[in-house]
DNA sequence: TTTGCTTTTGAACGCTTGTTCATTAAATTG
DNA sequence: CAATTTAATGAACAAGCGTTCAAAAGCAAA
């Protein structure tokens, strides 16, 4: 018997993905060209098709990959303060996504160039991620420590400021990532305290 | 004698812009084709290169008018307290951005479909803004009435929370636009003081 | 109405797009 | 080696791209 039949090379598919969140992130979904990717990848643009049925789900695959990676490491300390769980999170989230710079460009740029189903898909698992952190304001608000009117802004409020690091912050500048973190915290937990 | 010689329509102009705008807004530049454009005003392709020399000046002009018009909007009370300051500020970023969803989205979203030196304009624009907001935080800081370690990361911060105001609010939904500005306001007080 | 200028049309240009597919090459198994 | 299966090629497809330009149409003043 030959190789298990469906079966792909298990190097250029990986490959195919990595060259096209490379392009992708740095010019942009509508402006990369199939062909761009294969010439990345050091291929032809037919051979793009053994990995991926079309283009639009080579972007989706790497939205949904990286929703899904997100999802999966945010912390989930419900037994400690929730002091202690706001501070987990806010380190989580820059580190996770300083680590990720193209994956976060291209999961906040490229929502608009989804299909209605696949945007879908993506949006809800985009909330279930702001609900972890709006769940942890709430608990907050239950024991008083934390002093916030509305937990649904302040939630935004904090993802937003949180992920705005990505546009200046890069590896081996003025600050290290420590002290960014320290920084961000020291922000938050001022905003959402009396 | 007739018309002026040079002189163009002076609605098919603005009409173009705005067409522009709106396409690029919802389609991403590079998405969005010169026959689009024209469909939306209701003239041939052709017609357009009476407005602009090319697509490439459409997007470029769009944005420098938006962050022109947003620093001389910026309000400059270098006579009241920084914190005073810095509260208009605030209020002034969120509605600034508030009433212009489409020239914030295209000034954030297309950066990267600018030529290298058309580019280097608009970046010149943003930053004159943040040292805007940064001479505000550093005067506080002076004054003893903040109290941020890094006036910087500060700017850029409070720059990301405030301008994240646009992926959600949406005139006539749940909060007033005066209830987000002074929500808004309250974190970023609590972040710069002690 | 004629003159002269502005604005628009509509066709054409060369080029690129995403995708398909018969064919070829390579690799693995018996 | 022979058989079989996968992977990659390279040409082709119809469609769309930004841009140009001669020609036509529209309009205002003389």
């Amino acid at each position: 018997m030959a190789r298990t039949t469906g079966s792909h090379s298990d190097i250029t598919g990986p490959r195919v993905r990595a060259a096209a969140l490379r392009l992708f992130a740095r010019g942009g979904y509508a402006a990369v060209s199939m062909r761009a990717i294969a010439a990345e990848v050091g291929v032809q643009a037919g051979a793009l098709y053994n990995y991926t049925p079309d283009k639009q789900s080579l972007l989706f695959d790497l939205m949904q990959t990286h929703m899904t990676d997100l999802l999966a490491e945010t912390p989930n300390n419900a037994d400690r303060s929730a002091l202690q769980q706001l501070q987990d999170f806010v380190a989580f989230h820059i580190r996770f996504h300083a680590d990720r710079p193209d994956e976060v460009f291209i999961a906040y740029m490229e929502l608009r160039n989804l299909t209605e189903e696949n945007f879908a898909v993506i949006e809800r698992l985009r909330r279930d991620y702001e609900d972890r952190l709006e769940a942890i304001l709430r608990a907050g608000v239950a024991s008083g420590d934390f002093a916030v009117a509305d937990t649904k802004i302040v939630t935004l409020a904090i993802i937003a400021m949180l992920t705005g690091v990505n546009t200046w912050y890069r590896a081996g500048g003025r600050l290290s990532l420590d002290e960014v973190v320290a920084q961000y915290w020291d922000m938050v937990r001022k905003a959402v305290t009396a």
